[in-house]
DNA sequence: CAGAAGTACTTGCCACTGACAAGTTGCCAG
DNA sequence: CTGGCAACTTGTCAGTGGCAAGTACTTCTG
């Protein structure tokens, strides 16, 4: 008696994300997600060991998604990296609130392990394109920076924080991102440092 | 019967606060800090609404101390603002991660939203120094980037992000706000823009 | 074409949780 | 000495995640 129309992994996933993007990680309920897919509340078990199990794979996808996202961003320049970052945590608001809130993942999950290096890769990309330049007394902290900043901007959104401070309108489109240029353009750049050509 | 100590709604907020800080806000068992207390299971009731109730005033004592130090900080200079908002992230852990999840809060409590006026209030008070000044030609832009690259820093740093990438230690002592210090400096100290003395 | 093995579930149960209703105790004003 | 309030306790409820034991349907094997 299968109800989910894809496979269920699939649909709980999609459907999790769904929760968490609406309201927060603790609102994910196994047994409401299997009442949504229309399985019984222990179905889940044979795609996902637990719970945390099937935060984890979600965090996985994020991280893959992102990985992606950031990638195919570097090919422009580094501050489209920065711009990629939120607009990823924009469009994914469910994945991304899951891969930074480690407190409901398996830290030693190797799917998980294996799509955050990918993340991480990029950004040591760009720290080693930075240390190359040889022009910046001390890359880590600039990509520190560079990394702080936009993950900043996109947990503040994300969290209602920005508008809630009256720094963000009811975010229109695309201002949000143009509003993430302009701040992360201040580290890069109006200070003259611009790695890559653009 | 009383057991605890102190009153007992100090107790639950320290406790709870400890909690948060070692495994997550999903954690925190209203159940198990009763017992921790040495109160029945609906002792906190006559405190706080529920346990939202119980968060949300956690995350104003937070909103509260936050806003102590930034605002002894803003006599100091603006990137001494940033460094004193990492530094409270690294000592407050459990009260930094409630009062930025805010699915688990009640927006509407008036003590929660007054504290976090006051926050706010150093954060605009740094866009209008900024914009007084005139050398900026987006003064939004600049808080908005200031207050995410500290913010960001404070939650990859809590979240054991940074040091998950390799991009920090073990964080020995005040190594962790000293990254911070360079990394925030970044974006005022060596673009030479120092809205105050230091 | 029997039957064994495996896949993708379901049913049933348990301990635990937060919310709530209805007591209970101790203290203090009048 | 009594009414009332503050600060609890006890009891109960629906809901939750984890686990054990089934069950139906498919696919591979001899």
């Amino acid at each position: 008696m299968r109800r989910a129309d894809a496979d269920l992994r699939t649909t709980l996933l999609r459907s999790a994300a769904d929760v968490v993007a609406r309201a927060g990680v603790g609102d994910v309920s196994i047994r409401e997600l299997a009442r949504q897919a229309g399985v019984s509340h222990a179905a889940h078990r044979y795609h996902f060991a637990s719970r945390t199990g099937l935060l984890t794979a979600l965090a996985a996808e994020g991280h893959r998604l992102l990985a992606d996202a950031l990638e195919r961003a570097a090919a422009e320049s580094f501050l489209e990296v920065g711009v990629a970052y939120v607009r990823f945590a924009r469009d994914h608001p469910g994945h991304f609130a899951v891969m930074f809130t480690p407190d409901v993942l398996d830290p030693a999950d190797p799917e998980l392990t294996a799509a955050r290096s990918r993340t991480f890769a990029v950004l040591q990309g760009g720290v080693d394109s930075l240390a190359a330049q040889g022009e910046l007394d001390d890359a880590r902290a600039a990509v520190v920076a560079a990394w702080s900043l936009v993950h900043g901007f996109a947990t503040l959104a994300a969290t209602g924080n920005l508008a809630q401070a009256g720094l963000t309108g009811p975010a229109t489109g695309d201002e949000l991102l143009d509003l993430a240029r302009r701040a992360a353009g201040m580290l890069y750049g109006s200070s003259g440092r611009d790695p890559d050509h653009a």
